[in-house]
DNA sequence: GGATGTGAATGCATTCACAGCA
DNA sequence: TGCTGTGAATGCATTCACATCC
């Protein structure tokens, strides 16, 4: 893998994270039809510093002109191709409740290039019902409905108490990216990504903050905007 | 209200988080009957380092007993009270499509302590319907009703393009948290807290590290197990 | 012995400040 | 002049290592 095709840069965890969100406010800017913006622009919409903007992307690659900023179709394509996303990724959600519904259905999926392709529950009662155009297929079949469709990712969008069962049979037929809405912690490989959405917990933080008037300072907001 | 009672602990940010994770792991030892567990039993269920988690709880308080680690039922006692969720909290909900039909009727919410007591729409078609037990309202409602409720925390679950509009409205109405499922950073006042669920930039982070193998090693994942 | 709490050391991310280029 | 890219400085979070207590 060390092969110098693409120059290996480190990027920070951190850096990462924002690198998406820059995408995001750099799609809105597109729309408006802006040409270029620049490391501020870019870090005033969403609450960092121009430092720290102008850190990321030059961690990514040499995107920026001086004394003219970022082209921003330029930056889009950049930033698509570094995160992975100039492309479709299949996707199979696991879980035909309520949360799962509502993911097949969401739009901004797709959008971004992530298709569900499949959906599986646990309960023989929900297999063969349709969700989201998708009829729900049997756990047993996700080996083959994965080796067929070349999915690389799965939502886990499973009571807790079966999360890790079925992390475990999701990475079994092959997955490499869980991202999982269960409010508990899985055991995966360490070459598994994993990626957690927790809202409960999220709740808790906003019930710290708003408890006793402990807010936090807008500086220290910027990082939670993802 | 306390005053002297509460000593305003400082605990850090990252450590705020980790709190609701000991807690939500705390419960399932709980469920199982523990009655102490060390630091480094946790650390290890949750892919953290026993010293992390000793500085995270001692931070927060002193909740240790040398030599027998941490009463499960006292330290969630003392979690609950710190995240100020030894209460209930009521929470509105703008949004009544997919997402916001399925966040009504998330037991987990409840679960915490945090009860949708009203469902809001911008969409006058919708404004009647009933979701998840609620009748939907009407966005002119809002004052009235957070007053009346006392709620202090609201659930964006609406497209990106009005997102911005319905925040400043929640917060006129007197909100003072907000978590947002809409994919657009806010500008919102300091003393607001928020939180945000992007769930394309999560998948994005998945497509970044399943892409070209640059998949990170388990030290580094514990961070995002939130 | 077993486990916490914590100062000291380390490592990392952010911010500063400025050289350099358009 | 305007704006990027980046070494240096700072600040913060994590890890280490050990004194302390049951």
């Amino acid at each position: 893998m060390t092969d110098h095709s693409d120059r290996r840069r480190r990027i920070s965890i951190p850096a990462v994270r924002r690198l998406s969100l820059y995408l995001r406010q750099l799609e809105i800017f597109q729309l408006r039809n802006r040409k270029t913006v620049s490391s501020r622009q870019l870090a005033d919409t969403l609450g960092l510093t121009d430092a720290q903007v102008r850190k990321d992307l030059a961690s990514a690659g040499q995107f920026g002109h001086p004394g003219i900023g970022y082209r921003v179709d330029e930056l889009i394509k950049s930033l698509k191709h570094i995160l992975g996303i100039d492309r479709t990724w299949n996707v199979i959600l696991i879980g035909a409740g309520n949360l799962g519904r509502a993911l097949t259905s969401y739009r901004g999926f797709l959008k971004k290039g992530f298709q569900v392709v499949a959906v599986f529950d646990a309960d023989p009662g929900k297999v063969g019902t349709v969700v989201g155009n998708h009829p729900v297929s049997a756990m047993s079949d996700m080996p083959r409905i994965v080796r067929e469709t070349q999915a690389r990712m799965a939502i886990l969008a499973v009571p807790a108490e079966s999360a890790q069962g079925v992390a475990d049979q999701v990475i079994a037929a092959g997955v490499q990216g869980i991202l999982n809405f269960a409010p508990v912690a899985l055991t995966v490989p360490d070459e598994l990504a994993l990626e957690v959405v927790d809202v409960a917990v999220q709740m808790e933080q906003l019930s710290y903050r708003v408890t006793a008037k402990r807010l936090r300072p807008a500086s220290a907001r910027a990082d939670e905007d993802e």
